[in-house]
RNA sequence: GGGCCGUUAGCUCAGUCGGUAGAGCAGCUGGCUUUUAACCAGUUGGUCGGUGGUUCGAGUCCACCACGGCCCA
């Protein structure tokens, strides 16, 4: 960057910073890349952390260490400073007498948040940490600008969400979250990966969205000449998988829903699909229990979940009941006639101040009434089952009911994490389905689907039996790692440009 | 989309009844060879989110706008 490209308005310590980065450059290689650390800060407290300090000093250990310069105490010709690596932090002590004047004045004038690698011979200091007599230090890279105050770190969501990368430097909470979260999706592949599943990527960008009822978003292809959505859900390319012979598949990927902004709504966020042939939802729902109680205890270490304050046993059964049946415990003043009467659950609606449009039917007014007096309350692990097929167009009709459908839901926290169900393999009935949807879509539902019909191709060749089921990994880390808003489970959450 | 709250130094925050804008950390100068929110002394730093308005006078009151947070739809 040359002189007048510099902001004008930058404040004296980036300026004075430039200023140390600048003669830096005339005093040689500025961003040097030939220092090598050979331990990381984690290593040594694992290895020498519970040990006497006379016995580390006798072993004369020497080691190389590099990271960012979080703390700096100078006490004249002696000097403690930590560094941070990923693992964790070290303290170095750094005097005149171990590098010379020289070398020793240089180090006073570097700043915190610059990346330092040193060399030294392990101790414990008189209070018993574990620190680095330092004989050999390096600037590696200047920092310019200041880092966010050391005690009570970057406190501004704002920031925290824009500038993740401070956020990251500052905030061991952060960290935790986001290791967790690969610890997270680590164990699922590891779950499925065991299990036989094979895991595929499929289509991004779709000239038809399908797979869930919801707003997409378009985009242009130029060569093609056509729009394209960003896919709301995998799963209609991964029942062709299962037409195929894949008969066990998985995805972990984005989806894409242009709805709002909110604590658990980000535009874009990741989902588990996976789909199992030969499989029924009763199979699904044992194994979403096996999966989700083997997580806790893999990256919890234990079979209870605290969330916000409260605590979900995942240790024992899971609930289990029907969507009716929420209903009607949680709604005393609604008769077992009226949870299936139009009439009834449309009486229901206006005393409950739900808005119901001529078109909806049993089943989507079974569904607002849920969502509105169940869903919020259901706070230990249930499944919920029997979703109308009003409102399952991909869901296998249940073979005693076909007004209901082979479909769960999994709850917890009063929130969805899981969404699963017995495929609908008969063709007819799927392009039938498709038919309502597109009517629908006429008569004005932004969310309803469009008509697939190679994916009804597919199904003509003959799907075998399967179930299917998507688990949104967002929430789930977010219950896994106590985090209010889906923002704090996500590196870079959409936020307006500044 | 609606309601409430917030935006003051690089960061974390005060700012009374409308009367010349403060602290801690960071920075700068000096001191200090086992400190750890190091310490001691001194010290720099502000378009108070933006634009209008009311007023002799606005960080403070009013309106609108921007961005964010929480709740609701």
């Amino acid at each position: 960057m040359s002189d007048d490209q510099i902001p004008q308005d930058e404040g004296e310590q980036i300026a004075l910073r430039r200023a140390k980065l600048s003669e830096l450059r005339t005093l040689g290689r500025a961003f040097p890349n030939d220092f090598r650390r050979n331990v990381v800060a984690g290593e040594l407290h694992a290895e020498y952390g519970e040990k006497d300090g006379g016995e580390i000093e006798t072993r004369n250990v020497r080691v190389k260490v590099a990271g960012r310069l979080m703390t700096r105490r100078i006490m004249g010709k002696a000097s403690f400073c930590h560094l941070q690596d990923m693992s964790g932090r070290i303290q170095l002590y750094v005097t005149r007498d171990l590098l010379g004047e020289q070398r020793y004045d240089a180090f006073k004038k570097w700043d915190i948040g610059d990346i330092v690698g040193a060399e030294g011979t392990l101790f414990k200091t008189k209070t018993g940490e574990l620190s680095l007599k330092v004989d050999e230090i390096r600037l590696l890279t200047k920092s310019l600008r200041p880092l966010p105050e050391k005690y009570h770190g970057l406190t501004d969501t704002e920031t925290r969400y824009r500038q993740r990368y401070l956020d990251l430097i500052m905030s061991d909470v952060t960290r935790q979250t986001f290791r967790m979260r690969t610890m997270i999706i680590r164990y699922l592949r590891e779950f499925l990966d065991a299990r036989g599943f094979l895991e595929v990527e499929t289509p991004m960008m779709q000239a038809i969205p399908g797979g869930a009822t919801a707003k997409p978003f378009v985009t242009f292809h130029n060569a093609l000449d056509i729009s394209l959505y960003l896919r709301v859900a995998p799963e209609l390319y991964l029942k062709r998988l299962i037409v195929g012979g894949f008969e066990r598949v998985y995805e972990i990927n984005r989806n894409f829903r242009n709805e709002g902004l909110s604590t658990r709504h980000n535009p874009e966020f990741t989902m588990l699909e996976f789909y199992q042939s030969y499989a029924d939802y009763r199979d699904l729902m044992n194994l979403t229990e096996e999966m989700l109680r083997g997580l806790a205890q893999s990256v919890l270490g234990a079979a209870t979940v605290s969330y916000q304050g409260e605590q979900y046993d995942f240790g024992k059964p899971f609930q289990r009941m029907t969507l009716k049946e929420s209903i009607l415990a949680f709604n005393p003043t609604l008769s077992p006639a009226d949870v299936v009467s139009l009439e009834g659950l449309r009486g229901h609606c206006q005393s409950l101040g739900i808005p119901v449009k001529e078109t909806f039917g049993a089943g989507k007014l079974q569904t607002e009434i849920f969502e509105k007096t169940v869903e919020s309350n259901l706070k230990d692990p249930t499944f919920i089952t029997a979703y109308p097929t009003e409102v399952s167009p991909l869901a296998r009709r249940n073979d005693d009911d076909p007004e209901v459908t082979d479909r769960f839901e999994f709850f917890v926290g009063g929130r969805e994490i899981a969404n699963g169900f017995s495929e609908l393999n008969d063709a007819e009935d799927q392009a039938e389905r498709f038919r309502r949807q597109v009517q629908a879509k006429e008569a004005g539902d932004e969310e309803a689907m469009h008509f697939d019909a190679d994916y009804v191709r597919a199904l003509e060749h003959g799907m075998p039996p399967t179930a299917g089921e998507g688990i949104g990994i967002d929430r789930l880390v977010m219950l896994f790692t106590d985090s209010a808003s889906i923002r704090d489970v996500l590196l870079f959450p959409h936020m307006r440009p500044e």
